[in-house]
DNA sequence: CTGAAAGCGCTTACAG
DNA sequence: CTGAAAGCGCTTACAG
């Protein structure tokens, strides 16, 4: 009754009704299975005659397959799980994790390299790690990437649990279905700190709070390297330990001018927090970067437009993304790949105003 | 066959095995009808004795139900498509739209909501606009946001032929089906231009190539309104037609500054071109705000992060987002509803340090 | 209060 | 080269 009236609606107008698979072969004079390996590209087994009309159909009337009934007897989606970890109590307070740049650009990225291959996009925020499952039962998704790194044992339930390809990153966890996609966080302090030695510094502090956090332990073991290789004594007296955000920033900038300490730079592990050491040491009465040199990290859009325009380390995440994206789809295709191993992304410096040198 | 294969791997490692309706109805005892009523909530049909029984096996299997067959059978997905235009160009130059900090405050929001309504966000960038139609029958979405308002054109040939609510932002198209939350343009510039006004200036630029677009002459018609209504001659060499970018905003400062003009302030669209503004001023020998005082657009973070920090008009872009899910939502629940009015929403300055009173 | 059965739109062995 | 039929995991009239 609903077909009737719906072919009706199609000779007067071709866009106004959802076509079916059925609706094309009968059209074409076919079985629904010709039709169904038409459009799968097995070509093979049809002619090309039936292969012609089949398509010109197809165009015609704008037909494009549900996928929800694909998924249901493929056992396949094509959907990709993207999934950021949210902290219940910023949950809570409305906190957008998205406002992160690190966040959107990786988002971004993945999200443009899997509309490429055909995949689609389907996006979370969850607080606790178990939401992660129901999300790839729900969907039945392909694979997942998680942009943000949890712990090794929620890494291991979900891995356990999920029996899909799961990609993250800067994860200290191995699995043989998870892609771990890392940045090579020692060089990238160790190449900032040695930057400012390259321009005679040797008063050289380091601000964050990187204990506990295997990422920020790892910058700030590049900060100690850098120094003994030059044979720099460490001072413990110039660590900073506050967490590296705005507000972190400019209370060490503060500390760092109020002490009159012999301090000439200071390296640390993120842009925004760079921006409030050079605030903290201005409120402090230094000018920057004369009195003080400041190496960032992240190398975000927001360097170019400070005063002075801010030297940091570039950890180049769309490479990141894209990296994880395609070993994912890799994997995804073909199960035996060992793409398991831990990728490791160079690193950089991107030379702006931030730093004088002292020669 | 795999069914009893499954069956065993159960009893040895709950979490191994999807299970599905049916297993859950055999275990229970009944009809899957019966596992699905509640399910579904509509349990005034089953005893509260079959809805324990039947809720205390979802919960030790950790049962999920597949939306896929969900989707097929309900001819409703629950899934919300949010889409951002990509120009064909900046598709291809690798330009990720996601650092645009519009696009990801509204994509956060816009997700967090979702999730909390018990929808899911598929994401997808399209360039052309028949691409989001292919989304909308690919998925049989429920409903669609498009965070880039598109022309009226498009807009019109899309609603026509997706049989979906669309929510969309800024746009001057109307129709049944769709939601469209605008913020108040015209009174943003009109705030920022009375601004200057209030604080004694009366030579006062505005910076935007706003011809020809919407959203852009709206700002620039408060511009000219506030000027009216305190009685200051409109001067059309006042009107720097750059893009509203960081290099048309240099290029516009520079010019502020080379032409000597009495110019003591500038008003613009975007914090952006705001920024660039002040620093194409300082590259031509101004002092900022001492010699030009400057108003942004957007009231971004970065704001903060600029020496001066940046005044700037803030159109509440997490309310314009949650606003637009909202309504799409309601809409989708009750097709009665009248949402597809235009909601504005409000604007307002937020004072930091970019402007000096000349009084 | 509960069940048997048809149907959503695809794919995929299995036959011919 | 092509078809008839079963099945993916749900929901929903329709009966009882």
């Amino acid at each position: 009754m609903y077909k009737l009236y719906s072919k009706k609606i199609i000779i007067l107008n071709r866009m106004e009704f959802n076509m079916t698979l059925k609706d094309i072969a009968e059209m074409a004079g076919v079985s629904t299975m010709t039709v169904s390996n038409v459009i799968n590209g097995k070509t093979s087994r049809v002619s090309q005659k039936t292969r012609d009309k089949i398509n010109s159909i197809i165009e015609e009337y704008n037909y494009v397959p549900n996928m929800n009934a694909r998924s249901l007897s493929n056992n396949s989606s094509h959907i990709i799980g993207v999934v950021t970890f949210l902290e219940e109590k910023e949950y809570a307070s409305g906190y957008n994790y998205f406002e992160n740049p690190y966040v959107s650009t990786m988002i971004g990225t993945i999200e443009t390299e899997l509309h490429k291959n055909g995949y689609f996009t389907m996006l979370q925020s969850v607080s606790r790690s178990s939401d992660i499952l129901s999300l790839v039962k729900n969907w039945n998704v392909d694979g997942m990437i998680l942009v943000f790194p949890t712990s090794a044992q929620n890494l291991e339930k979900l891995m356990d649990a999920a029996n899909c390809p799961i990609a993250t990153f800067d994860s200290n966890y191995s699995h043989p279905n998870l892609i771990n996609v890392i940045s090579d966080d020692e060089k990238g302090l160790y190449l900032s700190t040695k930057y400012m030695i390259n321009h005679g510094h040797t008063e050289i502090a380091f601000v964050a709070d990187y204990e506990g956090n295997i990422v920020l332990t790892k910058r700030f073991n590049g900060y100690k390297k850098a120094l003994e290789d030059s044979h720099i004594p460490f001072r413990p007296e110039y660590i900073f330990s506050y967490p590296p955000s705005y507000e972190g920033g400019i209370e060490a900038g503060r500390a760092i001018a109020g002490s009159k300490s012999p301090i000439t730079a200071v390296v640390t592990t993120a842009d925004i927090c760079a921006i409030g050491i050079m605030e903290g040491a201005r409120l402090g009465g230094y000018r920057v970067p004369i009195d003080l040199s400041v190496i960032g990290y992240d190398n975000l859009n927001l360097c170019q437009y400070t005063v002075p325009k801010l030297t940091s380390v570039s950890q180049n995440v769309p490479k990141k993304a894209r990296l994880a994206t395609e070993l994912l789809l890799k994997k995804i295709h073909d199960n035996e790949s060992d793409s398991n191993l831990g990728e490791i992304i160079d690193v950089e410096i991107v030379d702006r105003q931030s730093v004088i040198s002292l020669y």
